[in-house]
DNA sequence: TGTCATATGATGTATTACAAATTCAAGCCT
DNA sequence: AGGCTTGAATTTGTAATACATCATATGACA
C-alpha cells in the first residue's frame, strides 16, 4: 500500500501549512505561479493542481490577471467524521448526543412552521417505516432515519437536514437483530418506537413545539437506551460463544456495503 | 462581479454531479483523462485540475496506470458550510439556527456533567468577557464566544466543542459598531448580554439542566434579534447615506485583513 | 503449465505556447 | 491639472505535446 506521495499533493500540503502557521495571513498575496515553481522545484502543472484542490477547500482564491490571494477565511470550514471513531461505541454515543441536540430543536422549528403538506409527508413516512416491520428478519437499528429527515425538512431551515443528512451514516447501519433477540422483543422494540414516533407527530400536526421538543428528546434518549441494551446483549452473546468481541467489531462485521 | 466559471469548475460540477444521481456509482471506474478531454472538449490541463479538486475532496481516487474510480465512500462524510453562503444574512441567521440547537443541549449537558473546575473556568471566562468592555471602539457582535465555548467543553461530550469551533467563523466578524451606533446603545447592549450570560452560568453551577437550556436560548434567540437589529441598522445608514448596500455588502465591507 | 520479457495503455510530470483578464503608466485631449 | 484612451507588462486560464512511471495483458519460452 502507502504510495509514495505525488507532487501535488506534497505542494498542496506545503502551502496548506504555510497558511495554517500563519506565514501566509488571510487576504495576502502568494507568489506567482512561476515563483511557486521555482521554490518547489516543480512544473506549472503540479503548482496548478495543487492550487486547484486548496482552492476547492476554499483556502486560496486566484483571479485572472491578478494572482492568487490566501481566502479571508481560510479557516477549515468543514466539519467531519473519521470514519475510524464511528465504529466505538463511546464515539457512536457521543455523536447520538449532537444528534439529540439537532433534532430536539428540529422538532420545535418543524411545529413551528410546517406546512400543511410538510405534515401531511411525515405522517406519511411514520406509517411507511411501521409497514415495514413486516420483515422479520432484518431490522435497522436506526431504521427510521427518514422519518426524522422528514421532519428536519419541515423546518424550512436547509441546514438541519443537511447536518442530519451528513450524520446519516453513522447510523444506517443494519443489525441483524433475529440472531441476538426473540421475536417478542421486536414486537415490543417496534412497539415502543411506534408511540414515540406518534407523540412527536401528533405535537408537530398540533404545532405545539414545546410538545415536540419534549416527545422528541424522550425518543432519541430511549434511542441512547436502546443502543447500549444492545450492545450489552451482544457482548452477552459473544462472552456465551467463547468470543470477546466489542461492540466496536460487531459494528465492524454488521456493516453492509 | 459574477465572475464567468473557469472549465475546470465546469467539469468538476458535472462529474460531481454524475456521481451524486448515480450515473457513476461507488468504485466504478471512470473514463479515461483523454476520453473526458473529448467529451468535454477541453484539454488536459482543465480534466486534471477538475480532477484534483474532486480527489480531495474524496469522491474520487487515482491510481497512475491503473485509472480513476469512484470512491467507495463518495458521500461526503463531512459538513461543510461554503464560505459564499456565509456572507449573506438568511445563511447566517439559518446557521445562528442551528448553532442555537447545539447550544442550548451544550448547557443543558454542562449542567448535568460539569466539574467543578469546569464551572469556575467558565465564570472566569465570562468576567474576562465582561471586562473587555473597556476598549469602547471596537466590538464583535460574537465576541463572547468564547464563554460559548467554555460552556461546551463543560459536556464533557468533544463533540460539542468541535462543532461549536467548526462554527465560529461564520460568528467571529468584526464589527465597527462605534460608527453605528451610539455610547449608550453599547451600555445597553453589554448589560443585556451580562445579564444573559450570568443567568446561563448560574444555572450551570447549580447544576439545573431544564434552567440552563432556557438561559441558552434566551440568549441566542435575543442575539438573533441584535443581529437582525444591527443589520436594520446598517441598511438605513447606508440609505441616509445613498448607498444601496445590502447587509451582506456590510459583512464584506467590514471584513477586517 | 508456469515464468518472465515485452507491449500497451493509464496516470504523473514537464515544457512550451497562447488566450484572457488585470494593472499601470504614458500620452492625449479637454 | 484632470480625466480619458491606449498599449505594454504581468498573471492566471487553457491548450498541446512529450516523456516518465506504474499496472496490466500478452505471448514467447522453458
Amino acid at each position: 500500500m502507502a504510495r509514495r506521495k505525488t507532487l501535488t499533493a506534497i505542494v498542496a500540503e506545503d502551502l496548506s501549512k504555510r497558511v495554517f502557521d500563519g506565514s501566509l495571513k488571510p487576504g495576502e498575496q502568494l507568489p506567482t505561479e512561476t515563483e511557486l515553481c521555482e521554490q518547489f522545484e516543480v512544473s506549472r502543472t503540479v503548482v496548478r493542481e495543487a492550487v486547484a484542490q486548496l482552492r476547492s477547500d476554499g483556502i486560496l482564491v486566484s483571479r485572472q490577471g491578478r494572482g492568487m490571494f490566501v481566502s479571508k477565511y481560510p479557516f477549515s470550514s468543514k466539519f467531519e467524521l473519521n470514519s475510524d471513531a464511528l465504529n466505538t461505541l463511546p464515539e457512536t454515543i457521543a455523536i447520538l448526543e449532537l444528534r439529540l441536540a439537532i433534532e430536539v430543536e428540529s422538532a420545535g422549528l418543524c411545529a413551528e412552521r410546517r406546512s400543511d403538506e410538510d405534515a401531511r409527508n411525515i405522517r406519511r413516512v411514520m406509517e411507511e417505516v411501521d409497514a415495514r416491520h413486516s420483515d422479520p428478519d432484518i431490522v435497522e437499528v436506526h431504521y427510521d432515519f427518514e422519518f426524522h429527515l422528514a421532519i428536519a425538512q419541515g423546518t424550512q431551515n436547509p441546514y438541519f437536514h443537511r447536518f442530519l443528512k451528513f450524520l446519516e451514516p453513522t447510523f444506517a447501519r443494519r443489525f441483524q437483530l433475529s440472531t441476538l433477540v426473540s421475536q417478542d422483543f421486536k414486537e415490543q422494540y417496534y412497539e415502543e418506537i411506534h408511540t414515540e414516533h406518534n407523540s412527536i407527530v401528533v405535537a408537530i400536526e398540533e404545532q405545539d413545539p414545546q410538545a415536540a421538543h419534549n416527545a422528541m428528546r424522550v425518543h432519541l434518549l430511549n434511542s441512547l437506551g436502546r443502543l447500549r441494551a444492545l450492545s450489552r446483549k451482544v457482548v452477552a452473546k459473544d462472552r456465551m460463544d467463547g468470543r470477546e468481541t466489542s461492540f466496536m467489531d460487531f459494528l465492524k462485521d454488521v456493516d453492509t456495503v
